[in-house]
DNA sequence: GTCCTGTCCTTTTTT
DNA sequence: AGGACAGGAC
């Protein structure tokens, strides 16, 4: 047991030899928390507990591998370390006829649930112009993560999008059941609802489960929260970890209160702060401390070093985020040649987007990097095909799978085809690859009656196929030779090799699969033999593979130490990707006002904190060195925007807090007194534009003109044409015209609405709009893309 | 059934 | 600006 803490701060050494009861341990970022959490699983089984009887949750895939393979080191016995969705999806494998699945069921990914809800949506008669499937989507998501059931939503819909929903959810959910198949929500909402009504179930679980432990205990929602609860009521031997200041997911519905009000779920909860930061230098930390006190709704803490001062935290502007990433990239192949390490180095950015023009900059450059978590590899066409084979032949329900590959490679199967045998299976409850079995009445002619039989026998062939063997990677080459797929490829891409590259990369995936399965098959059983869950991963079939593949999150294919420091590259990733990550050097760019923090997320009332807290996680990642940079201006929707600094620079501290501006409008304490004949075109405008920038903070940047890059879209962009509508001409006719309540406006996605009240002045002004279709929303202007009509 | 063109939307973040 | 998608031409 010495060993086991011998090396920990006491604050750590206490949260490790915690044995029964609630523990709360509060970790703030860079403090040793999954060393903490991987020796308690150690103490535990040290201390008599089965390893086997411990569950341990974690957020990703990856943090789940890695903590698997250190606590299997560490206490040489195998307990469950896995994700909610994958404890879910197989708690649901096993129980799955309990809740009206079969046991192959197809966990739907985004394409999938996009189609069903179309169809969804033209069954209910609700007009996808007014609710695009993304809204209905994301409505459907939200009352399952609330446990509402259709019926339930049905009753409480109010507002129209409410009662759009309501009406689409039912059916959504039957098309899915049809299918056999569940969404990502399904897998968690389903678990706890199975775990809530069936106690028989939920005994069988909770009660193996002696000791569970979450991670990330700050990103839970509702119904996480739930599930959790229902396996730890009794014993009440449960573990979180987790800090408030870096909960950055309640726009899917993580609950910050839930980590908050630990203590009043369980009144005797043991809590334990973590503020000791082994990660990063005490500017660094300094920033990250100051920047977070600007948040109201928190657990006061401070991270304190251990590490010294280190350098000073650099701030960088520029005129475009062209130069931006010019700078990244310069500052990358300078640190390289001190002998720098790209494996070291991440930049960050607040928005997908942002990586394009950094990729370029590296790729000017002849920098080697990566994109986390961009393009997945399973997102790929090719690769999606095939896995759509096998999602058929495991699930014969699945239409989505069927109707993606009945004619890929084509066959002369066609829409005509397709719908003959749509028609006649229509509320037959028979699924695409049945009809295809049997064609009786169903009308083909013979040409497609030849076609389509081949095609199920075909299927039935690779069913069978499967069946023989225990290796995926057999069944993908299998499956890759009969269907001809390398020609098929090759017709329709000439131009693109590499295409075929994918396939090989996916069967190696399957290769790489069955020897994980087999390897886990080695290892002893737990001695009492009966647990819930015998293995730590999927089981060794082709079911077990899609699950997988279904469950990789964005970090999970970034390489391993080892792997990046032999491949040196430098890591490109959102900075919620980025969670849990760290790096000697860190840049995080785009450090503009709208774009970080990005003013979308500012329309829901907690956004500014939950940006806050972003910047937070992302100045955290950072061990040694920090460099955040802004632009004045960039491009966006192929439109040019004039663009302020972010607030975080100077709540950090990381620069001056800007003075205020005393040019053009600026001039006004009170813009409704803005002289009116200031039109777009007056000087005053142009004149104050080059002294918009803030007062320099150390060097302003030097204007270069890069060879391939535009020199700055201002000298080009903006002379010539008539501009149609920037951030500026907008802001400049609110500035003539302010908003009052009783003014009838319009939203580029609220549509329209009556203002119902007015608070402030200036570009920082709140109105609060009462809109026909989405109900009241207190909008800030400077974001808002708010008309008078 | 495939190819081309024009239109529309996009930029929040993801298991 | 760039990509997805629909609809029309062949």
């Amino acid at each position: 047991m010495e060993s086991i803490v011998k090396d920990l701060t006491d604050q750590q050494r206490e949260a490790v030899l915690h044995k029964d009861g609630p523990l709360l341990i509060l970790a703030g970022a860079g403090t040793g928390k999954t060393r903490v959490i991987t020796r308690r699983i150690a103490a535990l089984v040290h201390s008599g507990v089965k390893a086997d009887r411990i569950l341990a949750i974690t957020f990703t895939n990856k943090a789940a591998g890695e903590m698997r393979e250190r606590t299997e080191r560490l206490v040489g016995g195998f307990p469950t370390v896995t994700t909610f969705h994958s404890f879910g999806a197989r708690l649901l494998r096993r129980h799955a006829e309990l809740v009206g699945l079969d046991k192959h069921f197809t966990i739907f990914d985004d394409a999938d649930q996009k189609a069903c809800v179309k169809e969804a949506a033209a069954e209910a008669k609700v007009d996808t112009e007014s609710w695009s499937p993304k809204v209905l989507i994301a409505g459907i998501s939200s009352a399952k993560n609330k446990l509402l059931s259709p019926k339930e939503m049905e009753e409480l819909a109010i507002t129209p999008k409410q009662r759009a929903v309501a009406l689409v959810y039912p059916r959504y959910q039957s098309i899915l059941r049809n299918r056999n198949g569940a969404d990502f929500d399904d897998l968690l909402v389903l678990t706890t609802q199975l775990l809530k009504t069936d106690e028989n179930v939920r005994r069988l679980w909770a009660d193996w489960y002696r000791y569970v432990l979450i991670d990330e205990y700050q990103d839970t929602n509702h119904v996480q929260y739930s599930l959790a609860m229902s396996l730890a009521k009794e014993h009440r031997n449960l573990c979180v970890t987790g800090d408030p200041d870096q909960s950055i997911y309640g726009w899917r519905g993580a609950d910050i209160a839930n980590i908050l009000n630990f203590e009043r779920d369980f009144t005797d909860t043991k809590v334990i702060p973590l503020t000791k930061n082994f990660r990063s230098t005490q500017k660094i930390l300094d920033a990250a401390n100051r920047l977070i006190s600007f948040n109201i709704r928190r657990k006061e803490k401070d991270l304190e070093g251990v590490n010294g001062d280190g350098e000073p935290i650099e701030v960088k502007n520029f005129d475009s985020a062209e130069e931006e990433s010019y700078f990244v990239a310069r500052s990358i192949q300078s640190y390289r040649q001190k002998g720098g390490s790209l494996g070291e180095v991440a930049v960050l950015y607040r928005a997908n987007f942002q990586s394009r023009l950094i990729e370029e900059g590296l790729v000017h450059r002849g920098m080697p990097y990566q994109v986390v978590g961009a393009v997945a590899f399973y997102q790929r066409k090719e690769v999606k095909d095939l896995l759509a084979y096998l999602r058929v032949l495991v699930n014969s329900n699945d239409d989505f799978g069927a109707l993606r590959i009945i004619n890929t490679p084509p066959r002369r199967i066609g829409a005509a085809s397709l719908r003959k045998m749509n028609d006649s299976r229509r509320g037959k409850g028979i699924s695409l690859l049945e009809c295809c079995e049997a064609l009786d009445g169903v009308g083909l002619g013979s040409r497609a009656t030849k076609a389509v039989t081949a095609w199920a026998a075909m299927m039935r062939g690779f069913r069978e196929f499967s069946e023989n063997t225990s290796s995926v990677a057999e069944v993908l080459r299998e499956i890759v030779e009969k269907i001809e797929y390398k020609a098929h490829l090759e017709k329709i891409h000439p131009d693109e090799p590499d295409r075929f590259e994918n396939i090989h990369a996916l069967i190696d995936a399957a290769a790489e699969f069955d020897r994980d399965c087999l390897s886990r098959m080695g290892k002893p059983e737990p001695q009492e033999g009966d647990g819930p869950m015998q293995h730590a991963g999927p089981e060794p079939s082709v079911s077990g593979f899609l699950e997988h593949v279904s469950l990789v999150s964005a970090v999970d294919d970034l390489d391993d130490d080892d792997e990046a420091k032999r491949r040196e590259r430098i890591s490109l990733m959102t900075v919620h990707t980025a969670k849990g990550l760290e790096f000697d050097k860190v840049f995080i760019v785009g450090l503009e006002d709208g774009i970080f923090p990005n003013s979308r997320a500012l329309e829901e009332s907690w956004g500014m904190e939950e940006e806050r807290r972003l910047a937070y996680v992302a100045i955290t990642r950072a061990r040694l060195s920090l460099t955040l940079t802004y632009n004045r201006c960039r491009t966006r929707f192929g439109q040019f925007e004039v663009l302020d600094p972010s607030p975080f620079l100077h709540e950090s501290g990381a620069a001056p807090e800007p003075k205020k501006k005393r040019f053009g409008r600026d001039a006004f304490d009170d813009y409704s007194q803005v002289p009116s004949t200031w039109d777009d075109d007056s000087p005053a405008k142009n004149d104050s534009r080059s002294r918009w920038r803030l007062p320099p903070i150390k060097n302003p940047a030097k204007k270069k003109p890069l060879s391939k890059y535009a020199p700055s879209p201002m000298g080009r962009k903006l002379k010539p044409g008539p501009r149609t509508k920037s951030a500026f001409t907008t802001r400049a006719k609110d500035v003539k015209d302010p908003f009052k309540a009783g003014d009838r406006v319009k939203h580029e996605i609220f549509g329209e609405g009556d203002v119902s009240s007015v608070t402030g002045y200036g570009p920082g002004t709140r109105v609060k709009v009462r809109f026909d279709r989405h109900g009241e929303k207190t909008l800030v202007l400077q974001y808002a893309r708010l008309h008078k009509i």
